[in-house]
DNA sequence: ATGCATGAGGT
DNA sequence: CCTCATGCATT
C-alpha cells in the first residue's frame, strides 16, 4: 500500500498552546502527497520534517488517490495514511465531502456504520472507503477528522480535514503560488512554534497543510466563519481571481503587527474559510459542498475546541485593547459606530473575563474581532485615530431603576446551600426563602436566576497542575467541578462565592 | 469587576 | 415563571 503516515503523537509533535492564526487545537492536512512509488509508510514527527516529505514528493503526481484514515488509539496520535485516490475514467477526482469527529480509536470503530460510506477495519484501525465505492464513478469525499484525547480532563485535540487538493472548500478558495522561499519561510514559522512548546492544556498546532506540487497553508475552522492564517504577505499580484473578496480593508500582512509577544496572532479576514495555496487553478467542481461537521459526541469535543478558542481570543483581544489604548468603555461605544448596537463596559469586560454564557461569547467575538481588525488597520494607515466620543446624555426619563438591594453575606451563603440542592425553586419555596431570610420574594428569585446564569458561563483555563488527577466535567457545574478540581469546598470557603471566585481568578490572565 | 436588575422572548 | 443578553450602580 502506498502511503504516508504522518504522526502526530504529542510526544514528538510539540505544539504551542496558542494558534497560529486564532485557529487553535486544530491543525488541518489537505491533500497529503503521495509517492506514487509503492514506497512504504513514513512516520513524520515533526512539520518541517513533513514539509520534506512533502517537497520530495512533489513530483508524484498521484492525482488522485483513496483516503484511508487511521488514528492512535490511546494517545493524541493523529496517522493519516493515504494511499492513492481512485481515477476516474477521465482521470479526474470526484469531489465531495464527508467528515468525522472521533476522539479515539475506540470512536472510529463506531465510524463503521456506513452512515456516510466509510468503513473501519477494526485490524488496520483505518478508516476508508469502501472498495466499490472507490472504483464508482462516485464522489470520493474529503475526510475531516477530529481527534481529541483527554489529559486530566483537559483535552488535547487534532483536526484533520482531508481533501481533495483542488476541490472542495479549497476549490472556490482564492489561491496563491508558493515559491521555494515561502516553504523555507513557513518551516522557519513553524519551527519557531515548535520550541519548547510542550503538549499542555490544548495541542493545538499550526495548520500545516502540503500537496503536491504546492504547499497548502490553510486554516479551516469548522464552527467559525472567519478564516485565519499565515503565510507569507502575499505580495500584490499573488492576488488570485477567485469568487472570495478578501476585504481589501485588512490587507494580509502576516507580521506587521507591533511586537506582540504572545504566541497568539489573530489574523484576520472575513468570511469563507480561505486557502493560501493552491495549485493553479483547477477545474472547478460545481458541487462543492462544505465540509460538514457530523457530531459523533456532539456538544463535548468540538465545543472544548471552540470553548478553548473562545477563551483565547478573549485574551487575544484584551491585550490587543490595551495595547491600542482603549478601555472596555470605549470598546463598547466604539462598536455601537459601526453596528447596529453598542455595549456597556460591563459586557466588554464579561467578555474578556469569559464571563459570559458560550453563546454569549460566541456571538461577540466577530463583532469584537472584526473592531480589531478595523482599528489595527487604522493604527497602521495613521497613527491619529480619533479618540472615543463621549455618549450622549440622555435625558430620557424611562421607568426608574430598583436600586440595588445588598443581599447580606449571610444570606447569600444560606441561598448558595440551598442553591447547591436544589438550583430552582419553585413559587412556593421562594417564598419560604424570603420569608425566612427576610427579603423580598422577587429579591429571592432574582438573585437564583442570576445565580443560574453565573453557572452557564465559560468555564475558565486552569493550569494543568492544578487538576491533576481531578476530573472536570464539562457538562456539569462549572463552578463546582473547578473549586474540587482545586481542592475547594465550595460550602466551607469563608465569605462563600465571592471567595470561591476570587481563588479561580487566580488562574486568569 | 461584579451584584442585582431589566426586558424580550418563550413555555 | 423561565432563560438570556445586557447594563446600571456599586464594590
Amino acid at each position: 500500500m502506498n502511503s504516508v503516515t504522518l504522526d502526530l503523537h504529542p510526544e514528538t509533535f510539540h505544539s504551542p498552546p496558542t494558534s497560529v492564526l486564532g485557529f487553535s487545537s486544530e491543525h488541518n492536512i489537505y491533500d497529503l502527497p503521495v509517492p506514487s512509488d509503492g514506497e512504504p509508510s513514513k512516520q513524520i514527527t515533526d512539520v518541517s520534517e513533513f514539509i520534506e516529505e512533502a517537497g520530495d514528493s512533489i513530483d508524484n503526481d498521484s492525482e488522485s488517490s483513496p483516503l484511508l484514515l487511521s488514528v492512535g488509539a490511546d494517545t493524541a496520535a493523529a496517522h493519516v495514511t493515504i494511499i492513492p485516490r481512485p481515477t476516474d475514467v477521465d482521470g479526474t477526482t470526484k469531489p465531495g465531502v464527508a467528515s468525522k469527529n472521533f476522539t479515539d480509536s475506540s470512536q472510529l470503530t463506531q465510524l463503521g456504520d456506513g452512515s456516510q460510506e466509510l468503513q473501519y477495519d477494526q485490524n488496520t484501525m483505518v478508516l476508508q472507503y469502501p472498495q466499490q465505492l472507490l472504483q464508482q464513478q462516485h464522489s470520493l469525499t474529503p475526510l475531516s477528522v477530529i481527534g481529541s484525547t483527554s489529559i486530566n480532563g483537559l483535552t488535547a485535540e487534532s483536526n484533520i480535514v482531508l481533501v481533495p487538493a483542488t476541490q472542495g472548500p479549497l476549490a472556490s478558495c482564492p489561491t496563491i503560488q508558493l515559491t521555494e522561499e515561502d516553504v523555507q519561510q513557513i518551516q522557519k514559522q513553524l519551527q519557531q512554534r515548535l520550541l519548547g512548546q510542550p503538549i499542555t492544556a490544548a495541542t493545538t498546532m499550526p495548520i500545516v497543510a502540503t500537496s503536491h506540487p504546492y504547499v497548502y497553508f490553510n486554516a479551516f475552522s469548522p464552527s467559525v466563519q472567519t478564516p485565519q492564517f499565515i503565510v507569507p504577505a502575499p505580495a500584490q499580484g499573488y492576488t488570485t481571481p477567485s469568487a472570495i473578496t478578501i476585504p481589501a480593508l485588512h490587507p494580509i500582512t502576516t507580521v506587521s503587527t507591533p511586537p506582540v509577544t504572545t504566541q497568539t496572532q489573530y489574523q484576520t479576514t472575513l468570511n469563507k474559510p480561505t486557502s493560501i495555496l493552491t495549485k493553479a487553478p483547477t477545474p472547478a467542481t460545481p458541487n462543492k459542498p462544505a465540509i460538514q461537521y457530523i457530531k459523533l459526541h456532539p456538544g463535548i469535543d468540538e465545543s472544548m475546541v471552540d470553548l478553548d478558542e473562545l477563551q483565547r481570543f478573549a485574551k487575544f483581544f484584551k491585550q490587543k485593547r490595551v495595547e491600542m489604548g482603549f478601555t472596555q468603555g470605549d470598546v463598547g461605544m466604539a462598536l455601537g459606530k459601526c453596528y447596529p448596537n453598542d455595549f456597556s463596559q460591563t459586557t466588554i469586560s464579561r467578555f474578556e473575563a469569559c464571563n459570559l454564557s458560550p453563546q454569549n461569547m460566541r456571538k461577540l467575538k466577530p463583532l469584537l474581532q472584526r473592531w480589531i481588525d478595523n482599528q489595527s488597520h487604522i493604527s497602521l494607515i495613521s497613527s491619529t485615530f480619533c479618540s472615543p466620543t463621549p455618549p450622549e446624555a440622555s435625558t430620557s426619563d424611562s421607568k426608574r431603576r430598583k436600586k440595588r438591594t445588598t443581599i447580606e453575606d449571610n444570606i447569600k451563603d444560606a441561598l448558595e446551600v440551598y442553591f447547591q440542592s436544589n438550583p430552582k425553586p419553585n413559587t412556593s419555596e421562594l417564598s419560604k426563602l424570603a420569608v425566612e431570610h427576610n427579603i423580598e420574594r422577587e429579591v429571592v428569585r432574582v438573585w437564583f436566576c442570576n445565580r443560574r446564569q453565573r453557572e452557564k458561563r465559560l468555564p475558565k483555563m486552569i493550569p494543568m497542575q492544578s487538576v491533576q488527577g481531578a476530573m472536570f466535567h464539562p457538562t456539569t457545574s462549572n463552578e463546582v467541578s473547578l473549586a474540587k478540581a482545586n481542592g475547594c469546598n465550595e460550602q466551607t470557603i469563608n465569605g462563600g462565592p465571592k471567595k470561591f471566585f476570587s481563588y479561580c481568578d487566580k488562574f486568569q490572565q
